[in-house]
DNA sequence: ACAGGAACTTA
DNA sequence: GTAAGTTCCTGTT
């Protein structure tokens, strides 16, 4: 056994080491706009010189015994541009605005009695990298305040990274948790990445997760490169051609930390401030507030600011909404089985609650539990820790057991749910045997059917605007960034409290947003009928997942990064240099500047556009625009889905978890994320493959099943006009139907081009169509486009009509509604400004429409839920729904039959007064079953 | 490190 | 012209 030399409560006695990169906030300062403003009369710039002096008072306030370091570039050359001529070659010239302000600082920072070290032939990090390392062997205390993450390598068990202007502090385990490498593999990580700002050559295309990868697989880089003809792919390639420049690399990335100093760690310590010549300073450069802060003793001069409180203006419901002003509450943090007892018996007792669940991520196929909380009347909640593990947690009921005691109450369909998102609960529920049930309010969809847009639906977002509480945020309780810990590491007793506001706070929504719900029989309706009764089969069809093929997608990354690597030289060449063509910025220098292509038009920021269809119209007579149109397709469906979709596939059950957001879209549709299931390809060549990976298992077949029309077939059935319901009844194909009237010619007479136009006009008239943009999309006059809309609505007056009908109720009452009565508030339809108020009628004509095919998709969801749960068989299964389309999983045998089932659910989810189609596709991947 | 814009994907 | 989400780059934090 051995004794430290010095025990750790003697370090904590001594003074942390603070040392400043001042040189990477000088610059970081000098970018800030607001500081870019400040001068002295004489019109000498002070912002730079401000923000780091106002990052040195917040640093004397953090670490209050503090032994501050301030350590700057010298100007010139160091020793890494011996070794590598390019080394930041790429910087520009140090500003002359910037380069003014250092001499000062210089002066500012020595006047204040701080330590200043300015060492020529090395950069600021060396000379940090000395001190720290130094420290270290001291076991002194050693904060590094910086903004570069090369920096990381620094860190050991004494030495940590914090970033002033960010406030996140970085140790041992911070850096593992944000690189995902350790300390003493930081070197290696950014050698093999490179760094295209510094000039330091790495692995093409080796970004942060190869290199996490490889350092994983491999510990260091010199494993890397002994095992580099073991990696496969272009990748491996790109390792191989580095590998001559990679030790060059290294040594560049590596911090000197064997500078020689005159002083060392310990002996450098601060003076006093020389209040007299600090005086002078702040007089000459004008820094009043640091000037004032001097005669109180405060020398930071820092201010706080005030949240201000926005209030919304147009729009407003006639409905009021009365909420008990949030006062004082009375919150039970339950350790002990009789107090819990306590709490189960009111539970059982009561006809409602609302609860909440804690969890360790924000994953619902991650997620562990961690605690529950319950309120039953308002202001008094409690919450039942169960995981909190961190060191000295306190004892805690065991999980087992009170999740035996809850699950009869969970699960009864008698005793209502009230909660706050009750999907996720009722998803991270599953996962420990409990079928949540009775879930009969969830705050956030009381809210968006109250009104879609009038806030977001967290309940952050809802409490300050129903209660006009502000809530702790998550963030203030468990920090954030890389250090931000997971709930079971909070502390019982701050947790307890924020868990058991969520479930009062939840309780509280709902006697404030339903009663106002309910004065609307249409909104309850939504509420009632569709919304509540979708969210158990959502959570259903999430915990389902997909299935799908990794190795497809990775022959098809594979494929794509060929032609990818292929586009690049050919643009490169074309271009005449080098340049990135994933840059707008760097694309549009290329086109309109040198090689001096017209500008056709502009984003709405004013800069040359490039996009899409400006470069297909260049490609015309330019050869460059047709390879990056091809570049940029590619590379999206690269990147976004055959490189990722294989990486999100969940380990627990080998299918893909998308989620279902029920509360996010204006109109009423589902939206979906991580991963978006809503838009994977099908309309290139290349795109389709992305859905041939998309299959089914064993023995089963992928159905979709998908509304033919169904938004026209609606704007048929609210319009009621005579022709088009017609036309839907009689089974035309529309759009040839269209045609047919819009050019008064026969049926069987329409011509292709015909048929395409008539097909935009009856988008256009879905998206509240304007001529002019109905002109752009045909690639036809506007005059032509005119004539073409009027001769629709002469043809189709049922649909004029309704149109006008649409813009006057939205302009009267300031929503428009669904067949079903949801509604959409409109806050710009009597706006002053003419863009917004018409972009308001344009979303006024589609939201009736859009929402409604939303309505009845949902509704048709419920029946085939209801008719699933009848059958109780696994071998069908509802995985997706695309707006319009719903996928299944069917086993071979039985697939005909449950299509058939299936399609005639669809059909029959509603009545209108013209046929509803559903069409279905069978096979074995999404691709074929389309 | 993060926000915002531009570009791409879908119905 | 409607409604979404993700990725990449860029500029500032």
């Amino acid at each position: 056994m051995t004794t430290p030399a010095t025990s750790p409560d003697a370090n904590n006695m001594q003074s942390p080491l603070i040392l400043v990169d001042g040189s990477s906030y000088l610059f970081r300062a000098y970018h800030v706009p607001y500081l870019q403003a400040l001068s002295t009369a004489d019109g000498q710039p002070t912002g730079a010189i401000t923000g780091v002096l106002n990052m040195l008072g917040s640093l004397k306030k953090d670490y209050p015994n503090g032994n501050i370091i301030a350590i700057f570039d010298a100007k010139g050359k160091t020793f890494r541009n011996d070794m590598y001529p390019e080394y930041k070659a790429n910087r520009p010239p140090m500003p002359d605005d910037l380069r003014s302000q250092i001499a000062p600082l210089h002066e500012i920072i020595t006047a204040m009695g701080l330590p200043l070290l300015v060492i020529p032939g090395v950069e600021a990090d060396d000379v940090i990298g000395t001190l720290a390392k130094q420290a270290d062997e001291l076991g002194i205390e050693t904060v590094i305040s910086t903004g570069d993450k090369d920096m990381a390598q620094l860190v050991t068990k004494h030495v940590r990274l914090i970033n002033t202007m960010t406030d996140v502090e970085m140790d041992e385990a911070g850096v593992m948790e944000k690189f995902g490498v350790r300390p003493d593999q930081i070197i290696d990580y950014l050698a093999l990445m490179g760094d295209k700002v510094d000039n330091i050559p790495g692995v093409v295309k080796c970004g942060p997760k190869t290199a996490v990868k490889w350092l994983a697989e491999h510990g260091t880089m010199a494993e890397v490169i002994a095992n580099a003809d073991k990696v496969k792919g272009k990748i491996g390639e790109n390792l191989r051609d580095a590998l001559e420049q990679l030790p060059l690399s290294y040594k560049l990335a590596t911090i000197k930390c064997d500078v020689e100093l005159a002083q060392t760690a310990a002996q450098l310590a601060a003076n006093e401030p020389d209040i007299e010549a600090l005086t002078e300073l702040y007089q000459k450069f004008e820094l009043k507030r640091l000037l004032a802060g001097l005669g109180k003793g405060d020398s930071t001069g820092s201010t706080t600011t005030k949240a201000g409180k926005t209030s919304s203006s147009a729009g407003e419901q006639v409905i009021e909404i009365h909420a008990e002003a949030v006062a004082e509450s009375q919150y039970d943090i339950i350790l002990d089985k009789a107090l819990f007892t306590e709490w189960l018996n009111k539970l059982q007792g009561c006809d409602a609650f609302a609860f909440d669940t804690e969890t360790t991520s924000v994953d619902y196929m991650k997620a562990e539990l961690v605690g529950l909380s319950f309120a039953i009347e308002v202001g008094k909640a409690a919450y039942v820790p169960l995981t909190h593990d961190y060191t000295d947690a306190p004892e805690q009921l065991d999980i087992d057991w009170v999740l035996a005691q809850l699950k009869p109450l969970l699960e009864s369909t008698k005793i209502k749910k009230i909660g706050q998102n009750l999907k996720y609960d009722a998803n991270v529920l599953s996962h420990y045997d409990i079928t949540l049930q009775g879930i009969e309010f969830d705050t956030m969809i009381e809210s968006y059917c109250y009104n879609s847009v009038a806030t977001r639906h967290n309940m952050d977002a809802l409490a300050l605007k129903y209660l006009d509480y502000k809530m702790v945020k998550f963030e203030d309780i468990a920090g954030k960034g890389a250090k931000q810990l997971t709930f079971n590491q909070i502390d019982v007793e701050k947790a307890g409290h924020y868990a058991a506001e969520d479930a009062d706070i939840t309780l509280r929504l709902h006697k404030a947003i339903f009663p106002a719900l309910a004065q609307s029989p249409a909104l309850l309706s939504v509420f009632n009928d569709i919304e509540m009764p979708l969210l158990p089969v959502l959570a259903r069809m999430e915990q389902t997942g997909v299935l799908i093929d990794s190795d497809i997608l990775a022959e098809q990354s594979l494929i794509l990064g060929q032609r990818l690597d292929e586009l690049e030289i050919e643009a490169h060449n074309l271009a005449g240099k080098s340049f990135n063509l994933a840059s707008p910025k760097q694309l549009q220098q290329i086109l309109f500047e040198e090689l001096k292509i017209p500008v056709i038009k502009k984003t709405p920021k004013g800069a040359p556009s490039t996009a899409e269809d400006v470069l297909q119209e260049l490609a015309l007579d330019y050869p460059l625009p047709k390879v990056i149109i091809e570049n940029r397709g590619l590379s999206k469906l690269k990147s976004t889905y055959t490189d990722k979709l294989p990486l999100m596939v969940s380990d627990k059950t080998g299918r893909l978890h998308t989620s279902y957001h029920q509360a996010v879209t204006a109109t009423g549709r589902l939206s979906s994320t991580d991963p978006n299931l809503q838009n994977i390809p099908i309309r290139s060549e290349q795109g389709r493959k992305i859905r041939q990976a998309f299959i089914a298992p064993k023995d089963h077949k992928i159905v979709a099943i998908d509304y033919s029309q169904i938004e026209l077939r609606i704007m048929a059935h609210l319009s009621a006009d005579e022709g088009l319901v017609t036309a839907f009844s009689e089974g035309k194909d529309i759009h040839r139907a269209t045609a047919a009237e819009i050019f008064a010619v026969e049926l069987d007479e329409v011509t292709i081009d015909q048929r395409r136009s008539a097909k935009a006009i009856n988008f256009g008239l879905i998206y509240g169509m304007s001529a002019f943009g109905l002109a752009k999309q045909l690639n036809i006059g506007r005059q032509q486009a005119q004539e073409y809309q009027d001769k629709y609505f002469q043809r189709y007056p049922g649909v004029l009509m309704y149109m006008a009908e649409t813009r006057k109720k939205a302009s009267e009452q300031g929503y428009v509604e669904t067949l079903y009565g949801r509604r959409l508030y409109l806050p710009d339809i009597n706006a002053k400004n003419g863009i917004r108020k018409k972009a308001a009628e344009r979303a006024a004509i589609n939201a009736p429409m859009q929402g409604t095919a939303a309505d009845i998709i949902k509704k048709a969801m419920l029946a085939v839920d209801a008719w699933l749960l009848e059958q109780n068989d696994d071998r069908i299964k509802m995985t997706m729904q695309v707006h319009d389309e719903l996928i299944f999983e069917i086993h071979q045998d039985i697939v005909e039959q449950t299509t058939k089932k299936l399609v005639e659910l669809m059909n029959n989810a509603v009545v209108l007064n013209v046929p509803l189609i559903a069409e279905a596709g069978i096979g074995d991947n999404w691709d074929e079953a389309h």
